[in-house]
RNA sequence: GGAGGGAUGGCCGAGCGGUUGAAGGCGGUGGUCUUGAAAACCACUGACGGGGUGACUCGUCCGGGGGUUCGAAUCCCUCUCCCUCCGCCA
């Protein structure tokens, strides 16, 4: 959410900030409103004020003894007009919240300006494309033939798009899952968290998916609540400081969390179905931090590089991009995607994208904290990013180190969660 | 699932329908005293939003929402969460 300050300041910025993001939403309306919402406070408060001061010499007359019939009298007048009042300033803000939680986040001035993902700029390349002297074949081929990836059974259990991970399969999961998690807590100074998979639907809208994207998520049916299967850690660990205030000494304050996520890939039917590349569940490792907002883009540079640690130790080709205006999240003030190499696509593929949301996620989940000595509290930053996806990175050391022979070689990193081998097939 | 009990400021804990934003205590901050510290004593000490250069001022907030009333922390309804007991269960 955007400051409501800022809107009534300088729209001009936010309407510039949204026409960078592909985005035709009019501002007009909002003034409008506000500029209503502002008018009825103004008179209902000046009302109330009225009413307090003649409820108290009520009160002192009642005390006293004597008879107070005509003040009530006029109070009931007032009280009438208040309620009324209460109950249009009640709906107009209503009307100016709802505008709010649909305005995506200004873009930071860095940030490239662009249309889509082609105008993505080239931030740096870390290692070497391997190189095969066969025709390197594609992780669904490589999983299926190991053994490992069964995709028949999984479509009958649940359906298109899961997979069942059997043997080797299910054990490289969660050698990569610890992996991660073991390099984040023990040497990047991150919490672990294990959260709920299950959320609310006010936790959904304090980062951003909700009201707008509901469509992309799994609700749950059949119960009289109003849960959600969780898309990303991102969602269950911003929130985790919800409606608290924070104390500056508090800060940094960094999370780390595997979990399941889910997605219901609405609008992407025909794309990359084969394989585990989409799937409507799939495993992550996710990093999240809350800063001061002085610290949020040292602190972007920091989880980027976290992230990229991974795929180092992994030995995996990988480029940096910054994303561009209008390819950017809703809650982003700007991200970067970490993609990695796949032989099979000859193609880079996002397998982490670390953003900084500034105070977007602050203010609409309502995550405040106080600096040392000040008597206001403000705003933290919040920042996410993937470190990494655990399904894509498994496709990842698949298609770079598969053998002629159909084997797969373990990267060296990775040998000890894997009981010591240091092949498969 | 059944029965009962709760939710008040950073924490504990009072609170007759009428100067109660809320007693008291703890904690915190400042001060007095002290060589220093502790103790003792004194003062200050909630959040959010609006207005004003400023001293300051107005409004809202006692788990959430709704209702009764001139007036609600206090009465009624409802939801959520927590606790105790029974049942079921990993």
């Amino acid at each position: 959410m955007l400051d409501l300050k800022l809107l009534q300041k300088h729209g001009d910025v936010v309407q510039d900030g949204l026409a960078k993001r592909n985005s035709d939403i009019d501002l007009a309306r909002f003034q409008e409103l506000d500029a209503k919402r502002r008018s009825i406070l103004g008179e209902v408060e000046t009302l109330k004020s009225e009413r307090n001061k003649a409820s108290g010499l009520v009160a002192k007359a009642k005390r006293a003894g004597e008879d107070a019939s005509d003040l009530i009298a006029t109070l009931s007048t007032t009280s009438d007009r208040i309620k009324e009042l209460d109950k249009q300033a009640a709906e107009v803000s209503a009307g100016v919240n709802d505008f709010l939680l649909t305005l995506p986040n200004v873009p930071h001035e860095s940030v490239p300006v662009g249309k889509d993902e082609n105008d993505n700029t080239l931030l740096s390349m870390w290692g070497d494309k391997p190189e095969f002297d066969f025709e390197p074949r594609d992780h669904h081929d490589l999983g299926v033939a190991l053994d490992g990836l069964d995709f028949e059974r999984a479509a009958k259990i649940a359906g298109a798009r899961f997979a069942v991970y059997k043997g080797w399969a299910a054990r490289l999961e969660r050698a990569l899952a610890a992996f991660m998690l073991d390099i984040h807590t023990g040497e990047h100074g991150y919490t672990e968290v294990m959260p709920p998979v299950i959320v609310n639907r006010q936790t959904m809208t304090g980062t951003g998916q909700l009201p707008k994207f509901g469509e992309d998520l799994f609700g749950l049916t059949g119960t009289d609540k109003d849960y959600f299967l969780i898309p990303t850690a991102e969602v269950p660990v911003t929130n985790l400081h919800s409606e608290e205030t924070l104390a500056e000494t508090d800060l940094p304050i960094s999370y780390c969390a595997y979990t399941p996520c889910f997605r219901s890939e609405a609008g992407s039917y025909g794309k990359d179905t084969k394989g585990i590349i989409r799937q409507h569940q799939f495993q992550k490792v996710e990093l999240v931090h809350f800063t001061r907002p002085e610290d949020s883009y040292d602190q972007l540079e920091k989880l980027r590089e976290h992230a990229e640690e991974i795929l180092k130790r992994l030995g995996l080709h990988y480029r940096v991009v910054t994303l561009c205006t209008g390819d950017m999240g809703f809650a982003a003030a700007k991200t970067y995607d970490i993609e990695v190499w796949l032989p099979s696509q000859d193609t880079y593929r996002e397998i982490s994208s670390c953003s900084n949301c500034e105070d977007f996620q602050a203010r609409r989940a309502n995550i405040r904290y106080r600096p040392t000595g000040a008597k206001k509290s403000g705003l933290p930053h919040t920042l996410n990013g993937s470190g990494l996806a655990v399904g894509r990175t498994f496709v990842a050391i698949l298609e770079n180190y598969q053998q002629a022979d159909g084997s797969v070689v373990i990267p060296e990193a990775l040998r000890p969660y894997m009981g010591g081998i240091d092949k498969i097939g």
